[in-house]
DNA sequence: ATATATCATAGCGAATTAATATGTTTTGCA
DNA sequence: TGCAAAACATATTAATTCGCTATGATATAT
């Protein structure tokens, strides 16, 4: 699957806010953007779209800033990537050879829903309280290395 | 995953040829793009990518054609999307934050290379042998239907 | 009030994709 | 032997998508 850089923003910020979950306070875009090296502007479009999605919420004015709508535990990255990628599912309108509907059919059930289950459940399966928990490990094993 | 027109004429395609491997002799683009009702000289361009990847071979000339490289069941849709599509997997350089390598090989673990491996086991497990399969089926279907 | 933030929408340039266009070779066959 | 039918090759155009910028409006803590 081609994930959009849009996408993979998302992932990142998202993997930010889960960091900062249990602090409490809200973070803004900008800090973020900074931290990830990006333009903030376009950021800020990546968060319309998780927020569309219901997996942030948001305080507007001074101080304010977003926080994640519920614990890392309770968000995948299909979650996410569902609220941000256009079209990260086939199209099922999408015609292959209108004359031979049985041919269609076939390609339909037998790869492209199959295809799109099989990311269905990959994206599924991981939270941002297992990518967390992936930073940590990381983290910490490179705390070893300098002792 | 988005599928390409492309990759979907080129599946399509494909299961046409399957469905003459056991006459022996080659099928032309021309005949196939009227069944399918697309341009016959975008499917040229489609069989040259086909034929680049070893899943067809060719005679030139007057009577000549196109007919299946192997056998249908050795041919998966793996196989047909991967000579097609330019950007079926994630490109492993490309960079979402820079600045947290930890952050970044965290998601490239557990989510782009994850969905990489589903996309490809999925499509793996279904070959064109499947797919002309499933046809008869319907077909035998719908001739119980008229009895 | 004012600074700081989210929020909304429009626009643009580059890249990609879908499709045409125009030929050139190769080969069977009348 | 020449003609028709096919693959093969490459260039071009049109449409769409993508990545990103620009501009401004709205809300709110201090």
């Amino acid at each position: 699957m081609r994930i959009s850089a849009k996408g993979r923003y998302g992932l990142a910020a998202m993997v930010h806010l889960a960091l900062n979950y249990s602090g409490g306070n809200p973070i803004t875009i900008i800090s973020i953007s900074e931290k990830m090296g990006i333009s903030k502007i376009y950021l800020e479009q990546v968060f319309a779209l998780l927020k569309r999605g219901g997996l942030v919420l948001s305080l507007k004015g001074s101080q304010g800033g977003y926080q994640l709508a519920r614990e890392p535990k309770l968000i995948t990255a299909y979650h996410i990537l569902s609220a941000i990628e256009t079209s990260m599912m086939e199209p099922a309108d999408k015609t292959v050879a209108e004359t031979q509907p049985q041919l269609e059919d076939a390609l339909q059930e037998m790869v492209f829903t199959n295809v799109d289950k099989a990311i269905r459940d990959a994206l599924s399966s991981v939270t941002l309280a297992d990518i967390m928990q992936n930073i940590e490990t990381k983290t910490s094993e490179q705390l070893m290395y300098f002792i």
